[in-house]
DNA sequence: CGAACCCTTGATACGCTTCAACAAGAGTGG
DNA sequence: CCACTCTTGTTGAAGCGTATCAAGGGTTCG
């Protein structure tokens, strides 16, 4: 019970991810393969298939990293002058005072946007970034990527949805965070993690159950007792990393609150 | 004590927002002027001045509604197909249950968006929006802006560096609600509020101290008793609706918190 | 004057955190 | 191979922060 399918690699991530600091200063570079960041644009920048010629300058502007589990991606301290995207591996985003851990506010996986707003406001983002796995970044010149939105009108709109997009479920969050207890915000997370996979009501928790408590600004304690209590009512069924939903409806009800 | 300066007009327009209906349907055209407009457009996008003809296009392309207090002018159960932009007066979005007033989320003044996310994703709003006094709105139809964007990557770049600084504002908002107590969020409320205009001390409430509340997350029966807190330590001095900042520092101190 | 509204104050209740202790795995080194 | 350590999740008891409920005073308006 309780293990992890994938636990070497990823016991090793957290190892390193704990350590709060750049463990691993070595950079192998350009391991990811063109076709990999033409895959990121395109999931970033909507459903829509992207012009041919956009992807391809888009493409030939990013500049390729990887990076590996603990790194740092993103700092507080720094200024932003470009737009960063993961393209693979998972990141946490969060408050990081270097002798703890990071405090995991919010996690990304690839193909996702590590901090939209600061490149374009000319100011340090509001929290830390460090990479939970290995991971491939892509970075642009936020100057090159406002001259290719001059010309290229449909990447502006795209850019505009994104941030929009990003804006909805920032107040979304904000909102849940005003009104709604911790046992409502547990539920709403645990549907919407089942909605993105309609038929399977069982969800596998990608990461430490820690991390999804302090995502959902609670404590581990709490959580676990949430997650009994749920169990306990027959709203779900809890077996170490792998939850199953038994009972949408009162799930539903749950998250109502 | 206890007075409000523009008593009369507010204390009506209060009574009507509480109403929770559109009072007084009646709707007088053009009151505002196009110089107006034009200066919400400036205020709105950017501190640098517009080119002349983007901003003339643009008074041109908006069409001008002047609400009374208390009517609504964003619904949760409408589709929002136009950039709507607050020119004058104020407006609160929250929560609006009819028989109940509005549980106010955030209040805006203008000039000011009222909703830059739902327009461009085709989907309704996250919150309800209620004119707090007399306002002056005005709205452009999403695909005339779109247009507009394409010809002039002035306005998309301007367009984006707005929505910026709206998910960098309630990405704040929402590290504030994970990790600050109401203490906290109230200090930092006040010193905002007085970094505004840098020499005054003086904070003058604008809105009823329950809508202060609700704004930070807590009850109005809490917000009066930090204040009386922050009063007997000496961070403040409260009286009726103005507010003294004595000890900035000490408030600085709670804040951090 | 009474009605309606606001803010304030006190007593109480509840949700969640904090602290402490424990069991189970995983890695490490003798 | 076993002891040892480190980490994670779990459980229980106690405490803090905030909400809720109820009551009272001040102001405005009819």
């Amino acid at each position: 019970m309780q293990t992890l399918t994938d636990s070497h690699s990823t016991t090793r991530a957290r190892k390193a991810a704990r350590l709060g600091v750049d463990a691993f200063p070595r950079e192998r570079v350009q391991l990811a393969a063109s076709r990999d960041v033409c895959a990121a644009w395109q999931g970033l920048l909507g459903p829509a298939p992207l012009p041919p010629d956009l992807l391809e300058t888009l493409t030939r502007l990013s500049s390729v990293r990887q990076v590996t589990a603990g790194q740092r991606v993103l700092s507080r301290d720094e200024f932003v002058s470009d737009l960063r995207v993961l393209v693979l591996g998972d990141v946490g985003l969060g408050v990081l005072i270097p002798p703890a851990p990071l405090r995991v506010e919010r996690s990304l996986r690839g193909p996702a946007w590590l901090d939209l707003s600061s490149a374009w406001l000319n100011c340090s983002p509001a929290v830390d970034g460090v990479a939970l796995s290995d991971a491939v970044l892509i970075s642009v010149a936020r100057g090159a990527y406002q001259t290719l939105m001059a010309r290229q009108s449909e990447l502006a709109r795209r850019t505009v949805t994104c941030l929009a997009e990003q804006l909805h479920t920032a107040m979304g969050k904000t909102h849940d965070l005003m009104h709604k207890d911790a046992q409502a915000r547990l539920a709403g997370w645990l549907l919407q993690r089942c909605d993105g996979s309609a038929a399977s009501l069982r969800i596998v928790l990608r990461e430490r159950k820690r991390d999804i408590a302090s995502q959902l600004a609670v404590t581990p304690e709490t959580l676990s007792r949430l997650l009994k209590q749920f169990s306990a009512d027959g709203s779900i069924a809890v077996r170490g990393y792998s939850v199953t939903v038994l009972d949408a409806q009162r799930l539903r009800a749950h998250a109502a609150s």
